[in-house]
DNA sequence: AGAAACGTTGACGTTGCGTGAAGGTCAAGG
DNA sequence: CCTTGACCTTCACGCAACGTCAACGTTTCT
């Protein structure tokens, strides 16, 4: 039979067919003599095979290499391996569905911002306007909020929470007031250092615990000196990443 | 921050940052004076948003025209149709691994054959050797059982189970011999509608039912003229491919 | 100063075919 | 005889989401 007949007959594509003849899946077979390829039932055999085997999701030099070892154990191996790698493809899939239903929970509830709403909630009670380093520090708490687990971020900003007393958005004022003056202060500025203890003796400790456990956790965000990567950003001065370098050398000595 | 910070700090290549801009996911920054990208810290929250929609598997241009219709009504029908076809996937490979386990355990019963152990066991009590015909005919139910699925096999099998007692193997081993005579015979060969009529009065009325059944469910597999797909693989001669045509005439008719 | 490690753009490789393009072959019908 | 339409042939691009050179300039460390 010719390949259209062979393709219709197993249900593939003529496409499919001389795919599988250049990769090797199927042997070539004769040839008429204006240059048709003439099948044999053989071939409807092999090439249901073939398709069999792919439909499981075989890759098709998998499905090769199998017909090759001529039948025996490696088939086997490869069919559990490619169980286990479906196995595996379900409990993602699962876990992308578990996350898919938080975010849409999520969007019902809160259809137009860009961060979660206990962050949203934070945000509102925290310094803003003004200070250029305040809205540095709330994209900095945005990123976060965005990059984080669906399950930490409440936790995350919870633990922020405190920040948004009447007292303590004062006092964040007045912090960030002394941030910005340090614009265009040399990195060795008496100011910073004074402002770093300052910090240190205002935070809640459960958030220098978290601050100290992300440089841990994240080696990454921070680079071999220890310095905050807005230092990278170009938004914070040299005195200003400093504050932030010696605020961390701080917490690390006192942890 | 430049390329390579960007990208360690959301956790991606670099190349992954410059596809985006490429796809329009992510705004182009300015450049330095040395032609270096120079990012801020809105594109990493932007970046972060890009990826916590393509890990739950939304395709680029989707997040693409997700985040131009700025965030609202679009995003939750994006997010359902997306669990739909999540769901959906989740169905199939579970389907995939049931029969992924059918197959292994086939496979553990009956290592080294290409048919399903019921197919071969009829197989061993048809007539084989000798005949041209018979080679033809165990290679067409060996396609058969090849591309049937899994629960359909053993039941077909069963079907021609009553061909294997020794009074049907005579009878089958006299048919094909008749049939190997019309080798070079013309189609209206009178021996062809005699043959045909015995054929039709010897199989049982399951086989009978069957062939009928699976000229109207695959149509395919048969040309306009009702003749058996047998003549287009050039293995059966006119004559012997007219003996099918006539059988299953005679089959339409007394049914 | 030279090497290592960045950055730039450009372009090909991956998977499993779909889908032409450009042309040859074959059976049927006017 | 010519056309039409349905086959066949090989070649080769297109898809998704990047990985991975290549060839080259810049920055940074030693």
């Amino acid at each position: 039979m010719k390949i259209g007949e062979l393709a219709a007959l197993v249900g593939v594509s003529t496409r499919t067919v001389r795919h599988y003849h250049h990769l090797g899946l199927l042997p070539e077979p004769e040839r008429l003599p204006n240059g048709y390829r003439e099948y044999r039932l053989r071939d409807a055999v092999l090439l249901a095979r073939v398709r069999r085997l792919a439909e499981l999701g075989l890759a098709l030099d998998e499905i090769r290499d199998v017909l090759a070892d001529d039948q025996g154990k490696e088939l086997r191996e490869v069919l559990l391996e490619l169980d286990a790698d479906l196995a595996g493809q379900q409990e993602a899939i699962r876990l992308r569905r578990e996350r898919l239903a938080a975010l849409l929970a999520e969007a019902d509830l809160h259809p137009d911002s860009a961060v979660s709403p206990a962050m949203a909630s934070v945000l509102r009670g925290l310094p803003s306007g003004g200070s250029k380093f305040a809205d540095f520090d709330r994209e900095m708490l945005a990123l976060v909020d965005t990059t984080a687990d669906p399950g930490e971020r409440e936790a995350f900003a919870e633990l922020l929470r405190p920040l948004t007393t009447p007292e303590a958005l004062a006092r964040g004022e007045a912090i960030y007031a002394r941030i910005d003056e340090l614009a265009e202060a040399a990195p060795d500025d008496p100011r910073v250092a004074e402002l770093a203890a300052d910090i240190a003796d205002h935070l809640p400790e459960e958030m220098k615990a978290m601050m100290l456990a992300s440089v841990d956790g994240h080696p990454d965000t921070f680079n071999e000196n220890g310095r905050w990567l807005s230092e990278m950003s170009l938004t914070l001065s040299p005195a200003q990443a400093e504050v932030f370098h010696v605020l961390m050398t701080m917490l690390k000595e006192r942890s």
